[in-house]
DNA sequence: CGCCAGATTGAGGACGCTCAATTCTGGTGG
DNA sequence: CCACCAGAATTGAGCGTCCTCAATCTGGCG
């Protein structure tokens, strides 16, 4: 269990990325006052159409952003962990075009969209990070894009896993064996499959020695063939280190 | 043929949209100094690892971001056209992730990066206008991202077509009767099908009377049901009007 | 007139989907 | 402690959409 503060660590650690930030900026952001709200598994956090007043650092758990076609399927267009800011855009864009539920149970910590845009008016440095981590959030968009639209479905999933494994990783979450916090319907909606597809295509991974079973989800067996199956390139996460 | 001056009246247009400007900043905007450059089809306009110094606004012609599998196959991640900053988010995201292409031969306005970061620094508003229009590059890579992962051919080309038609209408482009500067495979780059099954599923589209061949490029025939066909909602674009 | 890129059409195949049944799992109440 | 239950995982069979690989056609241009 991840506390706030840890979350704010984890953020402010990301927006002094490529342009360090002064002493001020970095405690004006770990100062910022907000709301603790746990969530249960699939409950909305913002429903579309809203107008949004708040963003939400996501303390713990997976948080998922998704469009939904007229038949009622699923694509989740992003997804959040611990250390995220899962809503940053909504501060200049407040109409929710695209709802956000919990995955598997989330709680988040809430700060209000004048308390963001008044820090990011008083310091430039912090207006440009802001500015970057929705730069961030879309190219991982586009890296999906080409996932979802170019690559064969083993390829597909084990994209996602590389991305989540990287990005637990980067927040002190261990590579080999982790748990991913979503169900096979929703690895899914992420790769633009279907549940029953995803449980024979793990099973795949499983029969190739790429994954294991564990207790808590999966375990990565073969991290170097599961990149190249993947043809995965961090790059585009622009995770610190 | 656009000019320069349209193409940065319009980028204005669109950057007051919901954070009213001074005249100040306007004009910050419009006097921003710049190189006009015209690029063949299919020529890069800059190249995947290279570090951009300069962000491009479309003055002419149509610009794509793509992405690319091992095997070659190509996955259009964004289409840009005249009065799209092309590359803005280059500004605080220099290594270019993704190459950008002009599709048919185009015409762009580079800025320099320290001129976009001065003026962004000058001005709040500005900053944040800017990382707007990023954030809703990001929400169209999400609408993308729906279509291409959940939709059926007919729809994805469809929403692909209205999307076009309703940006192409946003700067004075008649809506019934456009081209769109894009070969048929490029469309499938874009909806993640081959050029082969693009064919085809314009025969249907022409069939059904949705549309229809034109001497430059195709008709809107029957609008609404275009629209419904494509589940298309106008709001992810965030137009001006 | 010949060339070339793009559009068009055909035939066959494959990957992932649909629908449905069954097993497994963890949590709950008796 | 066990029976029960809901949700998730797993498996099977058959099918359909879209892909692959070609061949042909078209229009623009040197």
């Amino acid at each position: 269990m991840n506390s706030v503060g840890q979350a704010l660590e984890f953020w402010v650690k990301r927006l002094a990325l490529r342009g360090p930030l002064t002493a001020c900026d970095r405690d004006m952001i770990l100062d910022l006052p907000g709301v603790t709200k746990t969530y249960r598994p699939s409950q909305d956090i913002v429903q579309l159409g809203a107008r949004a007043t708040q963003v939400s650092l996501v303390v713990d758990g997976v948080i998922a952003r998704f469009g939904q076609a007229r038949s009622g399927a699923r694509q989740l267009t992003a997804l959040y962990i611990p250390g995220d800011m899962c809503d940053l855009h909504s501060a200049v864009l407040p109409v929710v075009s695209a709802p956000l539920q919990s995955t598997q149970g989330a709680t988040l910590y809430r700060i209000s969209h004048d308390d963001i845009r008044d820090v990011a008016n008083r310091s430039p440095a912090l207006a440009r990070a802001f500015w970057r981590d929705c730069a961030v959030d879309g190219q991982i968009a586009s890296e999906w894009l080409l996932n979802v639209g170019r690559r064969s479905a083993i390829a597909k999933l084990s994209h996602l896993i590389c991305e989540l494994a990287c990005r637990f990783t980067a927040i002190g979450q261990p590579l080999a064996n982790f748990s991913i916090g979503m169900t096979q319907n929703q690895l899914g909606e992420a790769t633009g499959l279907t549940g029953v597809h995803v449980n024979r295509t793990l099973r795949l991974l499983r029969e190739q020695g790429l994954i294991a079973a564990s207790a808590n989800g999966l375990k990565i067996v073969d991290w170097p063939r599961l990149v190249a199956v993947a043809e995965f390139d961090t790059a585009y996460l622009h995770l610190p280190n």
